[in-house]
DNA sequence: AACAGGGTCAACCGCTTCAGG
DNA sequence: TCCTGAAGCGGTTGACCCTGT
């Protein structure tokens, strides 16, 4: 509670039945405008902005009270972010009974889980960061100060040491630990149609070599490195995946039309829908990286 | 059973835009 | 054209619930 300045006492907090009931009266009778008449009328202790977000977010008739995204839905938010950004009252217009609040809600959920597995500490990801600062020194200060990685076992000391070096492509010391560097940036965002690009990760793109000697010998430096992180047995056909789809012609693209059009966001398709090779595309919503196993971000 | 951490949701705040005088 | 109040929007916060330890 809280005076305002004619001393009528402002109510804040939750509403009551009996508060929404005196609501869906007044926009019954006088339809959802003039909010601000609510209190002048003597009819609630609500600020106009109060009851108006009451009335979109709760009272509205044909909202979807208390159900879960859908999948489609999920498709569709991660969608129209991708091309909106963070306009959600446009993308809630699309969605029906979804209000701005909802999408917000669903989005902030999102980045904060996938916020919380790329910044894990004890990933290993985070050993590249002095290669990176190295030859990026404007962003060092950018960059998320991390702890000291920890190998534990032999598979991940191997797996961190593969992912900057390959046997089978000696020269080839970039390109997929950039890739998986920009992967971890807490800001990098992929979604099924685009890569979202800020001040920390185009600078990265220019560390991508998907076109020095030939794309093959990165690619096939990539695949040993997802060969020996500590994925469960069966996952690693999943990963290899990647390797195999057009993952490194994402990288490539982006660079390219980061240099030609000097955008931070990069629409391609939905390459990623597609990674089994059969254009599979069966409605199933989410990033990118829900189509990678599991245990990968256990790994993470 | 108690606690911690994460997820969800409702509501508030501050800023911008719009419309009317 | 300027001012003011209303409406709209996005960001943020805090309470509550659930789940795992």
């Amino acid at each position: 509670m809280e005076r305002h300045r004619d001393e009528q006492v402002i109510k804040k907090g939750p509403w009551t039945a009996e508060e929404d009931e005196v609501l869906m009266n007044f926009v019954n009778k006088y339809g959802p405008k003039d909010w601000s008449s609510i209190r002048s009328m003597g009819l609630l202790p609500r600020t106009g902005k109060s009851c108006r977000l009451r009335w979109v977010n709760k009272l509205r008739p044909n909202l979807k009270i208390g159900c879960k995204f859908s999948a489609e839905e999920e498709r569709v938010v991660i969608d129209l972010q991708a091309r909106f950004g963070n306009k959600w009252a446009t993308i809630a217009s699309y969605l029906p009974g979804r209000t701005d609040n909802d999408v917000k809600n669903f989005w902030s959920t999102r980045q904060k889980r996938l916020a919380r597995i790329l910044q894990s500490p004890s990933s290993p990801l985070t050993s590249n960061l002095e290669k990176i600062k190295g030859k990026s020194p404007a962003l060092v200060h950018e960059m998320p100060t991390p702890k000291a990685p920890e190998f534990n076992t032999p598979q991940m000391k191997e797996a961190a040491s593969s992912s900057s070096k390959c046997q089978s492509c000696p020269s080839s010391s970039m390109g997929n630990s950039e890739i998986l560097q920009i992967m971890s940036l807490p800001n990098f965002m992929m979604t099924p149609n685009s890569i979202n690009l800020d001040s920390t990760t185009m600078p990265l793109l220019d560390t991508i070599e998907t076109d020095h000697h030939n794309k093959s010998s990165t690619q096939t430096s990539l695949q040993h490195s997802f060969t020996h992180l500590p994925f469960l047995p069966e996952s690693h056909n999943s990963v290899l995946g990647l390797c195999e789809s057009n993952f490194l012609d994402v990288f490539a693209s982006t660079r390219q039309a980061v240099e030609l059009e000097n955008v931070s966001q990069i629409n391609f398709g939905s390459p990623f829908l597609e990674l089994d090779g059969t254009g599979r595309n069966d409605g199933r919503a989410d990033s990118f990286f829900d189509e990678l196993p599991a245990d990968m971000f256990d790994y993470l």
